[in-house]
DNA sequence: CATGAATGAGTGTTCATTCAT
DNA sequence: AATGAATGAACACTCATTCAT
């Protein structure tokens, strides 16, 4: 228990710091001091610096698995488009209250790609088990994979280009309702 | 001329050194070891380690964005389809040839993400322009600058998975398919 | 008791380590782990690592000066040559069974030289000894104390170097019996 | 010329801060400091701490084996006796400016015993030679191999004992003389 | 007595940058 | 302009030691 409580400190540490003063700032000692810890602790729990990263690109990964598979659940029986809007809120409110978190994660901090790929594996699993039960709602003549592929991308590019790109014309409720219709119209084919 | 000759030495070098050794042989001691230059000359065209991912970035943005042009162009009269298709075909034929260089500028590059953005725009305004002269194919009920963001933004983030993220069982012909598709598909609305 | 078994086993585990890992895996943690006990009562027998050391070296000394005693008693009243070849013997075969620690306590583990001193004192009041009833055998005309220094040292770094350095054309026994003669022709002068 | 000048310095440093405070001061750092060097520089010229410690080894051991080979040269004519005395005077004051230095090099200083290994060879090569145009003063019955084991190993090892273990009541003259007649005493057998 | 999580001073090393030549 | 030796701030990481339990 005690681990666990100062792992998710040195964590939480890496993320105060990323948003706080950016990427610069966290340096492995830094790290121990914000989370209220010896840097000789940090060593203890995570064999190298990288380590910290792969554990907070895991931790976020997680969080997100979580929260898909939940929406999955809930949706299971609803119609195609309530359980794809569902799952597209539920992307970008999981990301919402930490928007630059997962870019900084993706772009500014050292790590391998393999976490994302890991990833979109992941959410690809969630949609072949949402799409096989709303099969008849689905009209494109592509093959199941395909399918999956480009609806599992969608979901994460597009939720996250809504949440970092969107043009300051359109409201976040707007994008959301947007990157939905894109989804639903490719599946529902023409 | 000489100044445009070293710098792209320069470029290249940063290129042939994250593709042969990654990102962590990347120090300016390297690059100007391997671009044939001393320190002191890269030092003479950039001011700091950065403006050279910058300017790498730049280069990379505006080969895309020079082909992106010439494929508006080139289909400006032809239907819908054909431009959608010929635009995904120009995205993935330009990364093709070094499909991970682009990941890693974002990915293991300590860069800011004001390229990406700049990117983005310029991604924008093309389609803009390209699907004003195809208005009358176009179905979706939303605002043409809604319908820009998702474009531009699909036409990228798939681009990038069918090269990086895609099933093994997925060729790379069908995948430009398959984002083609999904493409039309939320262009012609339901 | 207790006590004692403990200590012993922190030694050992230095020892083993050495051979095993090395000089760098010797750390105090390492040590406890090895000895089966914990990094506390590790402290709790030895003030600071230096002292485990020492008590290593001191071990060391004191097993190498019971075996020279009780061959110079065993040999009291034998011809010198006799005696001479049992005290080479005693000390080769004594760091036979371990030539290289021996010389890893000399040369990679961090004492002070101290204890190198205190080592030689005792083999040379040993010799002294073992002389002063051969005193009829030995024709060198110099001082005792020279004598007595020349032979010890002798008898000390000779016998480390047929252990560690003999060229592969030496067979040990007859590496002792080289010792053995050099310094029998030194005993018996000219 | 400046490399050379450099290394020396960083070498000197070493030897310097070893007898002023101790193996314990000898950081990378404060050599760089020591020897009025960036610790950058440092790093210039030796990849890291250790090959600092081989180089000052094989520096030391090169001045040792030139003032034997000399002395070697010097004396092919020489008698016997005046030949080994000159060696050994050779090895004793070539020590003499700074006995404790060698000793620390081996015993205080994390370096592999390669570099004595070494050391050993070389001095055996020079006796060989030696002793082969001596031949006729030579009576010991025992291998050529064996008797330059002996007598390179008598030389290297009776000649830091005269220097760091000799006993008070014995001048470093009559250690001196001491040692050469324990070795005419093994070369001329009995 | 024993434990082992926690500490933090200190280390070797890197690398962006400068500047005398 | 070009060079590359020199710089030194900054970093990741280690490990002897302590002390609350």
């Amino acid at each position: 228990m005690r681990a666990k409580l100062t792992m998710d400190a040195i964590l939480d540490a890496v993320v105060r710091l990323l948003k706080r003063e950016g990427h610069k700032a966290i340096t492995t000692n830094r790290i121990a001091e914000v989370a209220g810890v010896s840097i000789g602790s940090v060593y203890q729990y995570f064999p190298n610096k990288r380590a910290i990263f792969l554990a907070l690109h895991e931790r976020h990964v997680n969080e997100i698995d979580r929260l898909v598979q939940s929406r999955l659940v809930e949706h299971a029986a609803s119609p195609l488009d309530v359980l794809i809007r569902a799952m597209v809120d539920g992307m970008i409110e999981a990301h919402a209250p930490d928007p630059e978190l997962y870019q900084m994660l993706q772009t500014e901090v050292p790590h391998r790609a393999d976490g994302t790929r890991d990833f979109a594996l992941r959410l690809e699993g969630a949609f072949r088990l949402a799409l096989s039960s709303h099969r008849n709602e689905v009209a494109t003549r592509a093959s199941l994979d395909t399918i999956v592929f480009i609806v599992a991308n969608m979901v994460d590019g597009l939720s996250h280009s809504a949440l970092l790109r969107r043009p300051r014309s359109l409201s976040l409720p707007k994008a959301k309702e947007a990157v939905t219709q894109a989804i639903l119209a490719y599946l529902r084919g023409r």
